[in-house]
DNA sequence: AAGCGTATCAACCGCCAGGTC
DNA sequence: GGACCTGGCGGTTGATACGCT
């Protein structure tokens, strides 16, 4: 049985002759596909157009990439499947000449079996053991840090905590905000609580100090649920407003995630060159929400400058820090238009200010599957107005760049 | 060398969404 | 609004290659 475009004619079928693949690659190089229906027609093939494209698509296009994966095209294809899930043809758009038949071949034939070896579940990316009861063993989804490096990408590090297990496991993404695309990081790794661990290796140094994220404003209408906040230090006066006090609880915060990074660097080896780097400083960290009712915390050095006392790039960085209603905001699609998964959300950022330069809105996906299991979107993910610009430019627009704010 | 099991991957199948009439 | 067409996608199949005994 042929398909429907094609049932009508003798077409057909197989692997295809190196006659055949002339004859399609002359008249597409000539002419163009135009539609596909029409091809076989005109290039002289009795194969049905769906086929034809396929061939081009998989295998003729000029622009593939051959040869086998690369490490690093392995590493794309875990992190970016960890977020997506089976969605090949999105993951194939992170790596350069693969197609999706390609990526979804690699996937099951090797990736799958690495990582059942590994003690993974290859569709949740947990533990198997801890991914084996779900319902029992909730987890949550944590955007630790963000920072919207540029106009045209936003960088993220999230962490899925699993409430049984106490494991977390920590990726790195950054969404191109005109293509949409996503694009992991290298940085992958599941180890033992990273707070926990600086707790315990910072024991006299370190102390929790809550930092309230209070969400100044929450619009929401039929289909969307805009957040917005403001960090204030629980030990100061909540109506202390304007910058000092928002500079200084980012300050921080930007302590405690550089903490935090430097820990992760420690616990997950030398494969992990994105907390390696002397310039993480461009990771800007706003978010830690374990706590839906306070909307987050962050732990704390103890090392807390005072405005006076702190280093002169610290203040630097201050001075950039914008407060601004016009700041780029997430807007939740409050709807789950996906069929996937109901834990799969599509959101949208926006903005009419200057670091999305022209406003409009740009569509993206962010599936919670992986590791939440009662992950819900709306209470977890928070974001902040007090994003300030990059210290550095980090952009990430092609794979070549992928680990640029990395270094 | 033959037989068998496994891995790989090109190609197909069926479904879906969007466009057109 | 519904039928039809087309392109795109993910899941699956089956032919071939490969490795082991």
């Amino acid at each position: 049985m042929g398909h429907h475009c094609c049932s009508k004619q003798k077409v057909k079928r197989g692997l295809w002759s190196p006659e055949e693949d002339e004859k399609l690659i002359r008249h597409i190089t000539t002419h163009g596909h135009g539609c596909w229906s029409s091809v076989p027609k005109l290039a002289g093939l009795q194969r049905c157009g769906k086929s034809c494209r396929l061939r081009w698509i998989n295998y003729l296009r000029p622009d593939l990439k051959r040869g086998s994966f690369t490490e690093q095209e392995e590493r794309t294809i875990i992190d970016v499947h960890r977020i997506l899930g089976n969605r090949w043809a999105q993951i194939a758009k992170h790596l350069p000449g693969r197609t999706d038949n390609e990526v979804k071949n690699f996937w099951n034939s090797c990736i799958k079996k690495k990582l059942i070896a590994q003690g993974l579940d290859p569709n949740t990316h947990n533990l198997l053991s801890s991914s084996s009861s779900p319902s029992s063993c909730p987890s949550r989804i944590s955007i630790i840090a963000k920072n919207i490096s540029n106009n045209t990408s936003c960088n993220y590090i999230a962490t899925a905590k699993s409430n049984k297990s106490q494991l977390r496991e920590t990726t790195a993404f950054t969404v191109d905000t005109k293509t949409t695309m996503t694009t992991t990081s290298s940085f992958s790794a599941v180890a033992a609580d990273p707070m926990d661990d600086m707790k315990k290796r910072k024991k006299k140094t370190v102390t929790d100090v809550p930092i309230n994220i209070i969400p100044h404003e929450a619009h929401t209408n039929s289909n969307y649920m805009m957040t917005s906040a403001t960090l204030t230090n629980i030990d100061q006066n909540p109506s202390t407003t304007g910058n000092s006090t928002d500079c200084h609880n980012y300050s921080m915060l930007s302590s405690a995630l550089q903490e935090f990074a430097r820990t992760c660097s420690r616990e997950t080896s030398s494969s992990t060159p994105m907390f390696s780097s002397p310039n993480y400083n461009s990771v800007f960290g706003i978010l830690n929400i374990d706590d839906s009712i306070n909307w987050g915390s962050a732990p704390l050095m103890e090392q807390q400058y005072s405005q006076e006392q702190q280093p002169q790039q610290e203040q630097e960085q201050q001075q950039q820090i914008i407060c601004d209603d016009d700041q780029p905001q997430l807007v939740y699609k409050d709807e789950d238009v996906n069929h996937h998964h109901p834990l799969v959300m599509n959101y949208s950022i926006s903005s009419s200010g200057d670091q999305l330069q022209g406003g409009g809105n740009i569509n993206n996906t962010f599936d919670a599957r992986s590791s939440a299991t009662d992950f819900d979107f709306h209470d977890q993910f928070v974001d902040s107005e007090l994003m300030p610009p990059p210290l550095y430019n980090c952009t990430l627009n092609s794979m070549d760049d992928q680990l640029a704010w990395d270094c």
